[in-house]
DNA sequence: ATTATCGCTACGATTTTCATAGCGCAAGCC
DNA sequence: GGCTTGCGCTATGAAAATCGTAGCGATAAT
């Protein structure tokens, strides 16, 4: 990996993939067992599940806590933070696009 | 396409789809051509450029103007905002992971 | 021993993304 | 007119990502 690419190019090429942003979005009250979360996302694939939850692993958003299930690091919540006014910003779009 | 979805479940969907992110960032600072588009990404492909273009086009979040390229609309340059504090948290989040 | 739940892997089918070639059009030039 | 140049974009087949489904091994309760 190169050391200098723009980290915002690298996290962008991380939320980008399918499934990323909606399993941080899913986690944000609580831990969640690895069904639960398959569940939550409509009943993903847990191919992918799995390939998504050790990335976010590896990149240190997402951890697995003994009996608890998965859940977000401290970083996770902190980037959840500055997803939360694409909540409010999405409410608006979507009355406005009717 | 149920109409009482979460706004922000179909906005991420929109923008977890690949390349999506990278083109609304690439047109933050003026508008593109679409080959300068397609070069701003590295070379993307133009059936996903144009596809990208046709589903941000559907959400009204780019435009073309005609003999200036493409463009962020309104949303899409409120959109961006929303963005911004993600580039910030994107370098703490690299620096961090060294 | 049986049942139940869980995390996860295996695998083939479908969908998405890719690289490459190139068409049709408009503008500039000879 | 003919010739190039750059543009937006389509077509096509290959590669990669995603999907749905089945099910294994472990753990715990009955």
């Amino acid at each position: 990996m190169p050391q200098d690419r723009p980290a915002i190019a690298e996290i962008i090429e991380l939320l980008g993939r399918k499934w990323v942003m909606r399993i941080i979005w899913e986690l944000r009250d609580q831990a969640l067992s690895f069904r639960a979360l398959q569940s939550a996302c409509g009943d993903l694939s847990p191919s992918v599940l799995n390939d998504r939850l050790k990335r976010l692993d590896a990149a240190a958003l997402v951890e697995k806590q003994p009996g608890e299930g998965y859940a977000l690091t401290a970083m996770g919540r902190e980037l959840l933070e500055v997803y939360r006014p694409l909540d409010r910003w999405a409410r608006a779009w979507q009355a406005r696009r009717r």
